[in-house]
DNA sequence: AGTGCGGCCTGTCCGC
DNA sequence: TGCGGACAGGCCGCAC
């Protein structure tokens, strides 16, 4: 489910419920998720204060004294603020219980996120040392990814979704941003003039800003009685809308499949 | 270093 | 109603 929106409106609405909070307990049920669920985060975390909820891209960073918690939600995963007595549901994974009688629990049916521990600086990690920049970082801008792209014959839309290129942009926001920026999302990564590029920089930024702000509206619902994120997908234009008009010249839009991942696209905009 | 895949999982939907 | 296959908002790890 998780693009980099959803990720940072489940940071800002896990926040409040966990940042001061001290660990009474960790419960693992399934330790098999992308990686295994090491023991050391049941045993380190475990009477710590959680300092800091930070987001690397769509790694979820816990710091506490004595190491880092790094959570990634994969394709299904979600996290909630419950009641710990609640009785875990099917795929509810990964329980981690505060002092306060409360737990955040991770759910997740396809179990391709992760839950690991860190002891030394997170964001040297074996997988977050080599992430790009935040999209909506200063650091993301034309003169970057311009540079990043000479000589990649790779298409577009797998470039903007490398994660060491640019981290966040997911399948959904790929397309949305290329169909943003005219760009046909087969074009090769390299041959996309730096004007286009500037273009493409400017509509990543405002798709994800938009993303968030909608998350953002509704993030006081964000612990509701059956615990679901109140999280609201921004108007799609593109998006999962193969056959349907184009809603800038009528054109239908055309699917395509790259990476092993659906792209959608107006074959007339998009060039 | 860049590129192209396979693979990890469950749930849902669609056509037969 | 059952069944097989395709597909789903991610991304690592490997071979070349």
């Amino acid at each position: 489910m998780p693009e980099l929106p959803e990720v940072e409106t489940t940071r800002r609405g896990i926040e409040p419920h966990v940042q001061g909070q001290t660990v009474r307990d960790v419960i693992v049920r399934q330790p098999q998720l992308r990686w295994p669920v090491p023991k050391a985060l049941a045993r380190k975390l475990v009477a710590q204060k959680i300092d800091a909820v930070e987001r690397r891209g769509k790694y979820l960073l816990m710091r506490t004294q004595a190491g880092t918690a790094i959570l990634h939600l994969g394709m299904s995963g979600s996290l909630r603020i419950v009641d710990a007595r609640v009785p875990p549901e099917t795929h509810d994974h990964l329980d981690i219980v505060f002092t306060n009688g409360q737990a955040l629990r991770l759910r997740d049916p396809r179990r391709f996120g992760a839950a690991l521990w860190t002891e030394t600086d997170p964001l040297a990690h074996k997988l977050l040392e080599p992430l790009g920049p935040e999209p909506l970082s200063d650091a993301f801008d034309t003169d970057y990814l311009y540079a990043k792209s000479r000589g990649r014959k790779g298409s577009i839309k797998e470039f903007i979704m490398n994660s060491h290129v640019v981290v966040g942009v997911g399948n959904i926001y790929a397309s949305e941003s290329l169909f943003r920026a005219g760009i046909n999302p087969k074009r090769a990564a390299g041959r996309v003039s730096r004007a286009r590029y500037e273009a493409l920089v400017k509509a990543i930024k405002d798709v994800l800003v938009e993303a968030i702000k909608q998350g953002g509206t509704t993030l006081r619902d964000f612990v509701r009685e059956d615990g679901q994120p109140g999280y609201f997908r921004i108007r799609l234009k593109v998006y999962d809308r193969a056959g349907e008009p184009c809603p800038v010249c009528g054109t239908p839009i055309k699917q395509l499949v790259q990476g092993q991942r659906s792209t959608y696209y107006c074959p007339v905009c998009q060039r």
